[in-house]
DNA sequence: GAGACCAGCAGGG
DNA sequence: CCCTGCTGGTCTC
């Protein structure tokens, strides 16, 4: 925390902060493929209200790389943990060094969220895409057309969904709060996981 | 570079 | 409800 006046300054150690004060790093695939030493992935498994999921953390500064909800096997989850991070050399901790970030993930204490740092790594239109999901207020949803017309692109409204289906970090970029415009609520874990997740966020 | 794939949307049966 | 045309970014040859 940086001294001064200021809860949350705008730069932590080279991460952004958005509206909704996440703390936020971003790179580009080139930019990982010639660093990708750096990005070094300690992951565990945790649970949530909404059942285990598998997370990754840089083991650097603790930038949430990779959020996925698992089901019965953990096999699907870290295969796709590889498939974002195939460069990075992944290492399985005890819970303990992940589980004091992960605890305050799905917890209503705002101070504790905004600790959080994430790393994203995608094109330049999916991080606009992505930012403008970080800025969807906890319990709010908007449409893909309105993510559209945020982000200055209005008619890229079915690419807005290609971009939010390929983000890596489950719940912390919060692709639950997008919903289609007349009533259509597909998710990757399940519509009635999507809702699940928006009514508990109402609810805090 | 072409062609297919989509968590979209509007419009018409 | 399903089908069709239009759409733009990404992925796969």
């Amino acid at each position: 925390m940086a001294s001064g006046t200021s809860h949350f300054p705008e730069k932590v150690q080279g991460f952004d902060r958005n509206a909704a004060m996440v703390c936020f790093r971003t790179i580009n695939q080139a930019e990982y493929e010639q660093n990708h030493a750096e990005f070094k992935i300690i992951y565990d498994f945790h649970s949530s209200p909404f059942g285990d999921y598998l997370v990754g953390v840089t083991n650097t500064d603790k930038a949430v790389a990779f959020l996925t909800f698992v089901k019965e096997g953990n096999e699907e989850g870290l295969a796709n943990l590889r498939k974002c991070w195939p460069l990075s050399e992944l290492v399985e901790v005890d819970d303990n060094e992940t589980s004091q970030i992960m605890q305050t993930v799905f917890s209503s204490d705002t101070v504790a969220n905004n600790s959080l740092r994430l790393l994203l790594m995608g094109t330049e239109f999916q991080m606009k895409v992505w930012q403008c999901l970080l800025d969807i207020p906890k319990g709010t949803s908007i449409t893909y057309e309105q993510v559209a017309r945020n982000i200055n692109n209005p008619k890229a409204v079915r690419a807005v969904g290609n971009a939010v289906m390929k983000n890596k970090i489950a719940y912390l970029v919060p692709c639950h709060r997008v919903k289609g415009k007349s009533g259509s609520n597909k998710y990757k874990w399940g519509a009635e996981m999507k809702d699940a997740i928006l009514s508990y966020e109402k609810q805090e």
